[in-house]
DNA sequence: CGTTATAATGGGAGCGCTCCCAAATTGGGC
DNA sequence: GCCCAATTTGGGAGCGCTCCCATTATAACG
């Protein structure tokens, strides 16, 4: 059997009061007490139990990272690595443990919501990759559930870190329209994402400003996977004339594409130039190295955790939003 | 403020005792009273204090997997993602949630051994990817957490699951030898996990087996990476001369090791047969399409779940082992 | 229709912790 | 050396649930 505060208290023959004062660092014991204690709790191997503390604190200490993508995805995406380590790393330094949500079905999710979320077995939640329609995000607000979502969501009440995405894709379409190109295709992420919408209108504005009209063919909607990136780029090729630039929204469907242009026996960037999203570790590595917008996504894990412990601690009311600005990193491939 | 029990029964006009009986299905309940208790805990939508029904039942229903390793390469290799997604599934299944343990630094580990385990925060945790002499084992053991390890562990008190990894190797380097290679080489997995030394002890058999002498040139260690495989294969390509055909212990590595066969120049398998191990989904898809030993990934999650869920029914004295065969699948690469 | 066996229900105690308040101790300052 | 304030300590109550046991309602049977 486990010890207790209460065994503790015998031990070193102070009240049990007194001991959980020494674990929680309260100021008012005095030294060689509080000495005495520790000593005991070492001793023994002492370790609070969690549920007694949770029930008396009404907090777990720990928050959730939900990402409804099928696992698959989630363990091939280094854009979600990079998020991870982020928010494991902040996480860690702000006292909280994170637990990873995983499901595949629907009914897994529905499971999940009320045995975690509503149970008050998790503080608060980080949402990734949301569509902007997920019924999921009304729920939460409308549980008063503290949350932040990694990407930006248009609810009034929705606490979000974000990087400007209309701005990036800006730049790159404005670079590769300064290189000349007129006749720029895009492979967009999913348009019912904050993401894909944005780095569509990026793309639209860039050409709007530079007075080049728009043409639907030359946009064709991608799944932000490298088979969509793949696919989205054959379509492209079979365009006629086909476009000889390529904006593509994440580097992980620009690898695909990179593909596509291989196979197709066209070069890169002389034939077709490409730049991706997001600057994964990977972009650097391909061949040709990828030109792409770097997003920092390990630091808007790190925010968004910071921004949730605020949340947490404010209450859900004063939702909080923090928008980075990405850059542009030209390599090789455009 | 959330509702209570007490709520509920007041509510319904029962006791505390009858939603408690009614929410966990015991069955002595008059039907008409357990119709009306559901229906008010539907209508104000009741969820239990998880930390209170922890606190009195002495179970949080939360298992955590354990893997040491990086954030990025846990995030990047297939064969988690598989034995994620199998382990996700059955603790649905079981009732069970599923908390995944990252930490990037010692300090994390050692935070998360005393604040998740040995607080009772979980009813057990599942290891995967620990070397032989992790510490980690020996104090889950001395500290009586219910755990069971995917990969073998020769401490007399562990529970694991695993494949016949010997057997598998064996089978790759027979086939090699059948296909008349005599100069075989293998990139090893790291030789202080069992994985690793026992897919070695399969090469080393088959080759005694078939009255081929051991060449220690022809065998170098490598780390379950790409890049790892690359430069594992380099190596054994500087010989002189090349050993015919080379035994990766991991599918991951025998994506690098076909990187630098075709860096070299060469062909695979005129030049270089390889075979593999894993098969995990992109083996197919490799060009060419990969030779492997496939184990059953997700059937090792799934069952590392059930044998866990026993662990903890039972606890941890009679330890269960459970050993799944491997078998070859002879694609185009060896 | 009484009498048991059985099913259904209610209430108390307790899980291990925190937090508040009251009591005890300490330390200045005169 | 005494008094008052500040510091330190102890104990009670309570967090929301489960589980046991006692009690009451129901059913079955002669």
């Amino acid at each position: 059997m486990a010890y207790t505060l209460e065994d503790i208290a015998r031990l070193a023959g102070v009240s049990r009061s007194t001991v959980s004062r020494v674990v929680n660092n309260h100021p008012s014991v005095r030294p060689e007490v509080r000495q005495r204690v520790w000593q005991v709790i070492r001793e023994v191997g002492y370790q609070p139990h969690a549920a007694a503390r949770n029930l008396a604190t009404r907090r777990s200490d720990i928050i959730g990272l939900v990402i409804p993508e099928a696992v698959s995805t989630l363990f091939t995406d280094p854009f979600f690595s990079l998020l991870i380590r982020g928010i494991t790393d902040a996480c860690y330094e702000q006292g909280y443990h994170l637990m990873l949500a995983l499901f595949s079905t629907p009914a897994q999710e529905e499971d999940l919501y009320n045995r975690l979320l509503r149970s008050h077995y998790l503080d608060g939640v980080i949402l990734a990759s949301t569509r902007l329609d997920d019924p999921l995000i009304e729920r939460l607000v409308g549980d008063r559930v503290p949350f932040v979502s990694v990407g930006r969501h248009p609810h009034p009440q929705v606490s979000y870190v974000d990087v400007d995405n209309v701005a990036g894709a800006r730049m790159a379409v404005d670079h590769l329209i300064r290189q000349g190109h007129t006749r720029v295709g895009t492979i967009t992420g999913p348009l019912n994402m904050a993401a894909g919408q944005d780095r569509l209108e990026g793309y639209k504005q860039s050409l709007a400003a530079h007075h080049i009209p728009l043409d639907d063919r030359l946009i064709v909607e991608g799944d932000f996977t490298e088979n969509g990136g793949l696919a989205g780029m054959n379509r492209l090729l079979a365009l006629e004339p086909p476009p000889t630039a390529v904006f593509v929204a994440s580097d992980t469907m620009a690898m695909g594409a990179l593909r596509a242009v291989r196979q197709a026996g066209l070069r890169v960037p002389e034939d077709v130039a490409i730049i991706g999203f997001d600057d994964v570790p990977q972009a650097t590595y391909l061949d040709p190295p990828l030109t792409t917008v770097r997003q920092p996504i390990q630091r808007l894990g790190e925010i968004a955790v910071r921004v949730l412990v605020d949340v947490i601690a404010q209450g859900p009311e004063i939702p909080q939003r923090v928008v980075l600005m990405p850059e542009l990193v030209v390599r090789s491939t455009g």
